[in-house]
RNA sequence: GGGCAUGUAGUUCAGUGGUAGAACGCUACGUUGACAUCGUAGAGGUCGCAAGUUCAAUUCUUGCCGUGCCCA
């Protein structure tokens, strides 16, 4: 006999070689439709936190399960080279080495970061591979490889031809850190306190000044108008009259303008064009002076007076209310709460920079991907996500797509001395149109700039399959069947993926989009490691094994929830491989296994044709909820039936059965239960999949069925004939249930064997008993079953409607028995009362339908059946 | 301010226009030959509140209250 306790440990290695030395994750080829999933691309700078792992776990419970059920299927891996992420690491650790960037260069710097990439960019992938992923490795992508950076060159080329792509100087989010633009996406709005600062600007040629309110005061340097609303009483005297901006002492002008709010700080707003969005546009309708005063780093320009230059944005904010107050110019600072935006990578206040970038026209692009959404050739699950992702499209801003980084796609664009700008795919492709244009040859110099990390990412469900060359793959699995993503990237990458899908190749990228929720810890609370409430789920991994994780993020799920992970949950899966590894123990200890001869139609045993029915609704029913993703009830209903009606009863029910002399049951319930086993292994594999394929292994099911458990067919013949036994034997197991009860409420040893008689049953109930009499006798610990009335007291229990009666040789304590059968006939009554009611009620009969009336009026006859039987032998207790 | 969710057992969550479910936890008993990572039996809910629709509402509609997230 094996230890009886299942220990992950060395298992789930040697399987994930097996089945990698085999060569098994690559794609079949079959008749059937397709199956394919394309990884959203981790970070390669990541590394596998539960959300990875929530997310892979689903993917990988599709592709498995699609995988068993015969379709071609490809799961296509890779990772992202995250421009930002993977530049400031690299950075970092040159740094620690004392080197700079810039003294390297930037071609030296780029070798740099390839060469960590080779080291230290698979550590993620080896981190899928712990948690079980059936990936294609041998299709494993980056974005950077030369086939992806040549598709991302193309779309660029194509897109700038078609004036979707252009080069346009706006104000965008800069960040002053990394000193490079973001786009709206990096950006995170976050609730902080300020102080608002209420300034006087007095007014030319009066004695009188306007107040106005800024939480960022040292932007007055570059104000150039202060802006009223044109109905504001208060101030509408003073439109077109001139103001002065202290400190810089310029002249401005008061400009009416609608946007202004009355209510709002003091009514007043001090216009500075070139740093704010709001003031932007103002600018733009009254022509007003764009004042850039900030470098790329923060620190203020020549364009301030000579004292700032050179100082620190916030340092300027200081040294500038400094002077206010000796000034007498602040009225007042008043606390407030309002929300700052921030670089998600770099986390520093974003400063909003007049620079001149590339942009992709995402209003235009975005149109086509809303149509393949409204006319469902995409679909989300759950649906209420396509509601977001409207709406994210129906407002979307032009796309800011270059970067000021090293580590990226460089732009393929190129410029002549007097900046014109010639696109294209190569150098010399570049050199040919300008000399055509020149008519002589002109020296050019590249873009700086690389490509948003995003613009990539969204050719990734084609470019990966080949495109823009007309692969196999891209004929056979485009669009992919469907996309695992959680809902806080649906707008960075589902919603640039159709964009792109639609436009280059007219097809969407995927049929489906499923979108999953976050995970958080026990509380509900995100994981950081600022809370330190982060569950490392390798850590779950080496302590329960992946198994375990994969069974309980499965299991939680649910549509629209977010995934509350304790370790308590992970503890309780473990258990339940136990069960099963136990359960096997006990098939191995008797000897079960296959056999040609077993024909399931011929099977006898009520007992068997009852675990068969069992299985045969339980692999529907999961295949129906993985088919509509509901993946938590797909989990439940295996659970339930592998540990409540395989473990708990059918092995009972083996018991006795084995210990018996009979060779013919004997053989039959040695074939079935093995059947039985190797299709719950096969139900499992999808969530647990190391488990099942190590116990396929064991029990030889290999041999049997030529195949190793993940290309096992899942579906199994139905047979409708076996419901009757079915019913029996559902029947015999509530009998056995109320006996156990019955024995608790009596303070009988619940291991005590007692004696029965069926003699007020009817006939069909007693030959259950007796077909399956050893069962009954052992399960319900009987000695004797008797089928007349040994006239000495007996206690009456009621199953379905039928009276048993149950023989003890002590004496009893009848109060509890007693207790609860007044406590039914209580409960039984109220139910009749309710439905006499409702039977009595004329609309109810005139407008039910037919069924629950019948059901209904079937109802108030069994309880009243079932209520005299009770009330008599309440009555016979008293006695 | 706009939008999207969500409120059911102690906890985490399923579910349904027609008798309220699971897991974990809890209680009592139990080492009976797969399993104490276990077994048997049990306790535990006015389905957030109010109104409406309906023969019938936990389920549909509206309003209110609470909670969470996204966008401004």
């Amino acid at each position: 006999m094996q230890n009886p306790n299942y220990n992950h440990l060395n298992i789930e290695k040697e399987i994930y070689e097996y089945w990698e030395k085999n060569k098994f994750f690559k794609p079949r080829k079959s008749k059937k439709k397709y199956f394919s999933v394309v990884i959203p691309p981790p970070n390669v700078t990541g590394s596998l936190h539960m959300g990875h792992a929530l997310n892979n776990t689903l993917q990988d419970l599709l592709v498995r399960f699609h995988r068993m059920n015969g379709y071609e299927t490809l799961w296509q891996p890779g990772t992202d080279h995250a421009g930002i992420a993977t530049q400031a690491v690299v950075e970092k650790k040159l740094l620690h080495k004392g080197i700079q960037k810039e003294k390297l260069g930037r071609e030296n710097f780029i070798k740099e970061v390839w060469k960590w990439k080779e080291e230290s960019g698979d550590k993620i992938l080896n981190q899928l591979k712990k948690l079980g992923c059936s990936c294609d490795w041998s299709r494993n992508r980056f974005t950077m490889d030369s086939d992806l950076s040549e598709a991302v060159i193309k779309t660029f080329v194509k897109l700038y031809k078609q004036k979707i792509i252009y080069k346009d100087t706006k104000l965008v989010n800069w960040d002053t850190k990394l000193e490079t633009a973001i786009s709206d996406l990096e950006v995170e709005q976050k609730e902080v306190h300020s102080n608002l600062y209420f300034i006087k600007y007095s007014i030319c040629g009066e004695p009188n000044y306007i107040t106005i309110a800024t939480t960022r005061p040292e932007t007055m340097l570059g104000d150039t108008a202060v802006a009223v609303n044109p109905d504001d009483d208060r101030y509408k005297n003073y439109i077109g009259k001139k103001i002065v901006v202290p400190i810089v002492e310029r002249e401005v002008k008061i400009i009416a303008d609608k946007y202004v709010s009355v209510d709002q700080g003091s009514g007043a707003l001090k216009v500075t064009p070139a740093h704010d969005f709001n003031d932007f546009e103002i600018g733009k309708r009254h022509n007003l002076q764009f004042i850039n005063i900030f470098e790329k780093n923060g620190m203020l320009n020549k364009n301030v007076p000579k004292e700032f230059i050179g100082v620190d944005r916030f340092e300027a904010r200081i040294k500038i209310v400094k002077i206010l107050k000796e000034k007498k110019l602040l009225e007042k600072i008043e606390n407030i709460k309002n929300s700052v935006p921030y670089g998600d990578r770099s986390n520093s206040i974003v400063e909003p920079l007049l620079t001149e970038q590339w942009f992709a026209d995402a209003k235009f692009l975005a149109k086509k991907g809303i149509q393949f959404v409204k006319k469902n050739k995409t679909n989300f699950f759950p649906k209420t996500w396509s509601k977001t992702y409207f709406q994210w499209m129906n407002n979307i801003q032009p796309w800011c797509i270059s970067r000021q980084l090293w580590w990226g796609h460089r732009i393929p664009a190129w410029y002549s001395k007097d900046k014109k700008i010639f696109v294209a795919e190569n150098e010399i492709e570049a050199n040919k149109i300008a000399k055509k244009y020149y008519g002589k040859k002109i020296i050019l110099s590249r873009d700086e700039d690389v490509l948003d990390t995003w613009f990539s990412s969204a050719l990734w469900p084609f470019a990966t399959l080949g495109w823009p060359k007309k692969t196999y793959q891209l004929k056979r699995f485009y669009p992919t069947s469907v996309l695992v993503t959680g809902f806080d990237i649906i707008f960075f990458w589902v919603a640039r993926m159709m964009m792109m899908g639609t436009h280059l190749i007219n097809k969407e990228p995927f049929s489906k989009v499923y979108v999953h929720a976050l995970v958080r810890d026990e509380k509900g609370q995100k994981m950081s490691k600022s809370k330190g409430n982060v569950i490392d789920p390798l850590d779950i991994i080496d302590k329960y094994g992946a198994d375990s994780l994969r069974f309980t993020l499965i299991s939680m799920a649910a549509p629209g929830r977010d995934v509350k992970l304790s370790e308590d949950r992970v503890k309780g899966y473990r258990n339940f491989l136990n069960k099963i590894w136990n359960a096997n123990n006990f098939l191995k200890i008797n000897g079960c296994k296959l056999s040609k001869k077993l024909n399931i139609k011929k099977i006898n045993l009520d007992v068997n044709k009852w675990i068969y029915l069992e299985l045969e609704r339980t692999n529907i029913e999961v295949k129906k909820h993985i088919l509509n993703f509901r993946f938590d009830e797909a989990a439940r209903v295996i659970y339930q039936f592998v540990w409540h009606s395989y473990c708990d009863w059918y092995i009972e029910f083996l018991k006795p059965i084995f210990d018996s002399k009979n060779k013919k049951k004997l053989e039959e319930s040695i074939n079935v239960s093995a059947f039985v086993q190797a299709n719950i292994l096969a139900i499992l594999h999808p969530f647990i999949p190391f488990f099942t394929e190590k116990v396929w292994q064991d029990l030889k099911f290999i041999n049997y069925f030529k195949t190793p458990l993940m290309f096992k067919d899942w579906n199994i013949k139905s047979q409708p004939n076996f419901s009757k036994s079915y019913n029996k034997i559902n029947w015999l197991i509530k009998l056995v249930t109320n006996i156990r009860s019955t024995k608790v409420n009596l303070n009988v040893p619940p291991g005590s064997f007692i004696d029965i008689s069926t003699f007020e049953l009817n006939v069909k109930k007693r030959k259950i008993i007796n077909d399956n009499l050893d069962v009954f006798k052992r399960l319900g610990r009987i000695s004797n079953v008797s089928h007349s009335d040994l006239n000495k007291n007996g206690i009456k229990i009621i199953i379905s409607g039928e009276t048993i009666t149950l023989y003890f040789d002590q004496s009893l304590d009848l109060n509890e028995q007693k207790q609860k059968i007044s406590n039914k006939v209580k409960e039984l009554d109220r139910k009749i009362k309710v439905i006499k009611n409702k039977l009595d009620n004329k609309s109810f009969l005139k407008n039910a339908p037919k069924q629950i009336i019948a059901k209904e009026k079937k109802n108030l006859f069994d309880y009243k059946v079932e209520l005299k039987k009770l009330d008599s032998i309440l009555g016979s207790i008293k006695n």
